[in-house]
DNA sequence: CTGTTAGCGCTTTCAG
DNA sequence: CTGAAAGCGCTAACAG
């Protein structure tokens, strides 16, 4: 028994028109006759038709999401965060996630037009123009990362790289650290690209100088951190601290450092990027630089929320800037070559396998 | 300007029906005006409206995926294959996760019923009876897991976790290991109670005991997993080795090894579960059952692909079963007692921080 | 307050 | 081989 408005009106003795106002708590409907309709609803288990809803209406009360890569945590706990403001503005939304895989990205951008969500996110961090182009050619209101909203009908994001960085390498430098390496994510990336920058003016800033053997391209996946950290033991001058792009390529260089019989921080300091959940648990807990993962989220689904609701928000607005913010754990510490000097100062041997450790907190974030 | 078939159809110089024949690939249009018709789609860049289709159709071409939290890396690993054959198939697939989130699993259900999903793959490991029923009542085709498939629509997929974690206990009871502690999933979780109960079992097999201090009930976090290893160290008895129901509670108990200076595997042996890509980076890499991601949303995906297709497929059949298998990587050692005896007789220092080892995968997989 | 009716964009007979 | 026309289930005027 396939059922329709109809047969619910024909059930409840009402006409098709009623039974969708109650359904869209028009308020016009007479109490008692809405309670009556409500009734059959929910004894037959009715649930509209969202196609034809959408069909008519021009509406579909979905909002797509476009991610990179599921399989970096990163995504996931931005999915989720978008998933549940969805579900409490009663909007779908749409997962999409656009993989190495070539036609990936285009299917996507299909998926969404074919679907006609009412808006979309694209939180690819990096190579959205595609994506972009395709949407504002359909006139599907979007957001996205470090844009030029050109139009009124795309929004933009920003998020503050530098901000975390700089916390990071002074972190390092204060800590006595002079070689520091970055593994930085795929070229082609600008989120990447711009995290790299940013390290390297924040180098800069202070006076400290990076070798090129320093500076090796990852691709933020474990395996890229196991390469360059693999690559970064295998060369003339090693480093004493490392700065990762992600926190997927800190895990996988502190697999390798592991490998390698090097104790962290001991022998090397290691800080991520992004701070997922897993930062907490790896051994050591890895220092990284977050990036809110609910704060991205919240802020694209409020920028998609009010480009929807409100007609004429002309103004292409900018919806903040996400801050970053170093989370100090204990994948840092005292360089090697200071530690050896305290050692020598003071003769006395600290307790079992600690590693002092300076509390910066309080001066970084000033 | 907004595209549709009559629009395309006024500037190709055809019907729509002969748009909507071109589209969906019907042979009996004539080469030349399928090749008209297909130049102006392309150049306006037009998308059929999916909701229109499915309206007249009855066929979405939408398969509903229902998963478990998405932080939860073992979940992602799932989504990204079974995206990858709907991209193949021309499926769409629509993402659910259900958190514990009351009214979330509901909301599931009523998501892939108003948009009307040409079935459902519910892999959730544990609480889909009210999904199934769901399904049921409204006749869309479903796969899950360990159910008993009571009608035609339902197919099952069944998972041998007795193999896997069989493998596990004797690959530690040779080992030496005779206290061996489980930390489980949620009670309430079909799937985690099957692999407690599997646990004991191989156990009981080769008649070694568990004191009921050893089995830790948790939640499939990684800070159950912490909090499990702390109460497991607050103990009057030490394990020496412990399995965990999955991945992300061996990473939390690892993680409070770390935090008590217990070295793994010399004082501690961690089994996980799932094979999470997570394993191969954990410090030290993580010995664990494999339960294959990719050959669990495989299987999901054939099974509701041949109930959709083929209309008579009136047997309820069985879709296979998922084999698990211990994977041998270096969370795991001899136990710290038979270790000693073994220092005793042979007094001549192993080198550095390695841990002899058994290479028993041989025997294991015999 | 409630009912009637005209489509939304598409597929699918049924005629030509 | 191509076109005309009848809906799919719903919303939104417009009447009553």
């Amino acid at each position: 028994m396939t059922m329709n408005l109809r047969e619910i009106a024909s059930r409840a003795k009402v006409s098709i028109a009623t039974v969708s106002r109650t359904i869209n708590r028009v308020p016009t409907v007479r109490p008692a006759i809405a309670r009556r309709v409500q009734r059959v609803i929910d004894e037959v288990g009715y649930y509209p038709n969202i196609h034809a809803r959408a069909l008519v209406s021009g509406r579909s009360h979905i909002f797509g999401l476009v991610l990179s890569e599921m399989t970096n945590p990163f995504f996931p706990e931005i999915a989720q965060t978008f998933e549940d403001l969805g579900f409490e503005h009663k909007y779908e939304v749409l997962l999409s996630s656009v993989t190495n895989n070539p036609g990936r990205l285009e299917m996507a951008a299909r998926r969404m037009i074919e679907l006609r969500v009412d808006g979309v996110a694209i939180l690819t961090f990096g190579r959205e123009d595609a994506l972009i182009e395709a949407f504002r050619l359909r006139k599907v209101p979007a957001v996205a990362i470090d844009v030029e909203p050109s139009e009124p009908l795309l929004k933009t994001l920003r998020i503050d790289y530098r901000y975390g960085i700089r916390q990071a390498v002074q972190h390092l430098a204060a800590l006595g650290h002079t070689g520091i390496a970055f593994v930085s994510g795929p070229a082609h990336l600008k989120t990447a690209l711009a995290r790299r920058i940013a390290f390297q003016e924040c180098i800069d800033e202070i006076g400290l100088r990076v070798s090129p053997e320093f500076l090796i391209e990852g691709d933020h996946t474990m395996e890229a951190g196991t390469k360059a950290m693999a690559a970064l033991a295998a060369g003339s001058v090693r480093p004493s601290a490392v700065i990762c792009s992600n926190d997927m390529t800190a895990i996988g260089v502190m697999r390798q450092a592991f490998e390698l019989s090097l104790e962290i921080p001991r022998d090397l300091s290691v800080v991520g990027f992004d701070d997922t959940h897993f930062a907490q648990f790896t051994t050591p807990p890895l220092t990284t630089v977050r990036m809110s993962q609910s704060e991205i989220a919240r802020t694209a689904f409020q920028a998609l929320l009010h480009t929807v609701e409100t007609q004429r928000s002309r103004a292409s607005r900018d919806f903040g800037t996400i801050k970053t913010e170093l989370v100090l754990r204990r994948s840092t510490g005292i360089a090697p070559d200071r530690l050896k000097r305290i050692g020598e100062w003071n003769c006395q041997q600290s307790e079992g396998r600690e590693t002092p450790r300076l509390e910066l907190q309080s001066v970084l974030r000033k």
